[in-house]
DNA sequence: ATGGAAATGATAATCATTTCCATTTGTGAT
DNA sequence: ATCACAAATGGAAATGATTATCATTTCCAT
C-alpha cells in the first residue's frame, strides 16, 4: 500500500460509482496531480490483487473499477445517464449457489447486473 | 444471413465452446478459407445482433462468442478449462424484474454469469 | 551523507477491434 | 448473356486500452 494506491482510493471514494483507469487518471490530472497513467494502472492492479477494489468490464470490454463495499451486492445501471444503484442480491445468491452445486462446480463466484432506463431518462 | 455468417456458425458448431474472433479467424484460415479478419468481425457482430450467438468476455476483456440455445439463459463457466454450461435463469428473472421496478427502471435487461471450477479441474 | 531497493512516469510496444476504401461478387431487369 | 447497382469482402491503416521497458527519482535504513 503506497502513496499512489491511496490517491486512487481517494478518487474512488469521491466518485462513488465505477470508473475506468483512463477516467481515474484524467480526474487526478485535472486535480493537478501529475501522476502517470502507468502508475494508475499499477496501483489499480495492486488494489485488485489485495481485494480492495473490484474489477469488472463495460460492454465494450474496458475495465472499470470500484471500491469493494463490505458486503456483496449487485448493480442497477441506467443506460441513459449512467446512474447506478447498489442492490442486495437476495434470490440470486441462492440461485448461483444452487446451480453451481447442481453441476458439481466449486469455488464459485458470480456476476449479475441489471440495465435499464431510470425514471428520469 | 450471408455466406460468411454460415461459415462462422459452422465453426462454432464444431468447436462447441467459446472462441474469440481471432481464434475463429485462425481456424477458418487453417482450413484453407481465405476469409478476412474484418469479415469475421462483421459476421460475428451480425450474428450477435440477430441473437444467434452470445457474446461474453474473457477475464482480460477479449470478446468470446458462442452459439445461443433457443431461449434466454445464463452461463456456468469453468475458470480452469473454460467449459460452459447453459442454465435456466429461474429465480434470477424475477429478481431482476422486481428490483428494477422497485427503483422505477424501465426497459430492463440483465446479465448474470457464474464462475467456478468444474468437477474435473 | 550514502547505497540500494522500491516507486514513478515517459515512451514505445502489443493486441483486439474498427474504420476506410478499393475491389469483387451477387442479383435483378432488360 | 449483359448491364447496372447494391451488398459483401478483405487488406491496410487507425484507434484505443493495456502492458513492457527503462532511465530517473524518491525513500529509508545505516
Amino acid at each position: 500500500m503506497n502513496k499512489s494506491d491511496l490517491k486512487l482510493i481517494s478518487v474512488l471514494e469521491r466518485t462513488g460509482g465505477f470508473a475506468s483507469a483512463q477516467e481515474l487518471h484524467q480526474i487526478l490530472r485535472r486535480e493537478g496531480d501529475g501522476i502517470g497513467l502507468t502508475t494508475v494502472y499499477r496501483a489499480l492492479q495492486s488494489l485488485v490483487d489485495d481485494k480492495i477494489v473490484d474489477l469488472l468490464r463495460r460492454d465494450d470490454g474496458e475495465a472499470i473499477y470500484r471500491l469493494c463495499g463490505d458486503g456483496h451486492h449487485h448493480h442497477l445501471v441506467c443506460k441513459g445517464c449512467g446512474q447506478t444503484v447498489e442492490i442486495e442480491g437476495g434470490a440470486i445468491e441462492n440461485w448461483a449457489k444452487t446451480k453451481a452445486e447442481e453441476f458439481g462446480f466449486r469455488e464459485v463466484a458470480h456476476t449479475a447486473e441489471i440495465f435499464g432506463l431510470c425514471s428520469k431518462c
